[in-house]
DNA sequence: AAAGCGGGGGG
DNA sequence: CCCCCAGCTTT
């Protein structure tokens, strides 16, 4: 049986029903590949629902601002899709007139679409055989065929990519492209596959060999490094607080966060509050610090591992340029501010 | 080629 | 504690 067919069959009988799959529609399709990368289904369901109403068409998208998509962008993680996914929609609206490209090289050229999306958009909006290789299509070929090259290396992306685009039926290939991402999803499984009921027990070379638990083969990631954050709440006698923006390169880019000082290592009371009397925005303004979460917050992301506390300073006057308290919910924050903010209740 | 980028969930 | 997730961009 070739691949594709048994592939199809298995597809055809186990396929979830979800929201992108009513469609060909371009830009509903570029949206949910965008929001599904490095996200599990179930994460990115509420935002993709969220997106669609907010934003039925791509203009719609392009001309909202910035800062209201990272709001609705708030909690997925990972902000640079929101802010490409908005530079790309104005470039379709206001430059292609609402048109998205129709092909695998054309979509390759828009911000935040690589290999992966630009393969998914092609196949599955315009039937073009371009096989989407992701972390599902690495297990499952990998375990099928039984290949150890280690798949965050340029070699095996090449390789799993080659193979993927000779298993492809090209006369469906958006079938192809959705059933093995979802047969990898939710039968070819990271842990504890369901080998004992799977359409290919009789040709997957890494079950012949007891070999499913070891593939695919993957380089190790660098250790995670350790910060050390600290925030001041600051809490002016005329109800308000500061939000600052995030500029530059790093973490959670162009989202609010409180005025933060970070140190080389654990903070003491006595260090934050020598660091927060020479704060510009506290400068010669008298105020009562208070440390507010005694257990230190730790909020770990793939490569940094943020030891966080938060700092109440009270002032008896007014500051300049303040957030009311009201408006506080208003910004998009990093979800480790939004839970602050959240507990703490303004 | 390697590093950086989030947050949630499973085992 | 580890790993993984419908990856992409920058260095």
């Amino acid at each position: 049986m070739i691949f594709y067919k048994t592939l199809n069959n298995w597809y055809s009988n186990n396929k979830r029903d979800l929201p992108w799959r009513q469609t060909t529609e371009p830009y509903y399709i570029w949206l949910s590949e965008i929001i599904l990368q490095q996200t599990q289904v179930k994460q990115g369901l509420p935002y993709y629902r969220a997106f669609t109403a907010e934003f039925p068409s791509v203009f719609h998208l392009a001309e909202a601002d910035e800062s209201q998509v990272l709001k609705l962008w708030q909690g997925l993680g990972y902000y640079s899709r929101a802010r490409n996914l908005h530079t790309t929609a104005k470039y379709v609206a206001n430059e292609l007139n609402g048109k998205f490209p129709d092909n695998y090289k054309a979509l390759l050229k828009l911000k935040g679409v690589g290999d992966y999306t630009a393969s998914a958009i092609a196949s599955i909006c315009f039937n073009e055989p371009s096989a989407v290789v992701d972390g599902n299509v690495y297990r499952v070929l990998s375990r099928y065929f039984g290949i150890d090259t280690p798949i965050n290396t340029t070699q095996g992306q090449k390789e799993f990519k080659a193979l993927a685009q000779e298993l492809i039926d090209k006369q469906d290939p958006a079938t192809f492209n959705q059933a093995i991402m979802e047969f990898g999803a939710t039968h070819c499984k990271p842990k504890n596959p369901n080998c004992d009921t799977c359409p290919f027990i009789n040709k997957c070379i890494a079950y012949s060999k007891g070999e499913v638990e070891n593939l695919p083969v993957k380089l190790k990631a660098n250790k995670a490094k350790t910060k050390y954050f600290n925030f001041l709440v600051i809490l002016s006698e005329n109800n308000q607080t500061v939000l600052e923006q995030r500029k530059g390169k790093g973490i959670w880019q162009n989202l609010y966060q409180f005025p933060l000082l970070e140190t080389k290592s654990k903070a003491s009371f006595e260090d934050v509050l020598e660091l927060a009397k020479a704060h510009p925005i506290l400068k010669d303004k008298p105020f009562e610090l208070s440390l507010y979460n005694k257990e230190t917050i730790v909020h770990k992301l793939s490569h940094q591992h943020l030891h966080t506390k938060f700092w109440i300073v009270k002032l008896n006057s007014s500051i300049d340029e303040g957030v009311s308290f009201e408006t506080v919910t208003d910004y998009a924050v990093p979800i480790l501010i939004g839970n602050f903010i959240e507990a703490f209740d303004f």
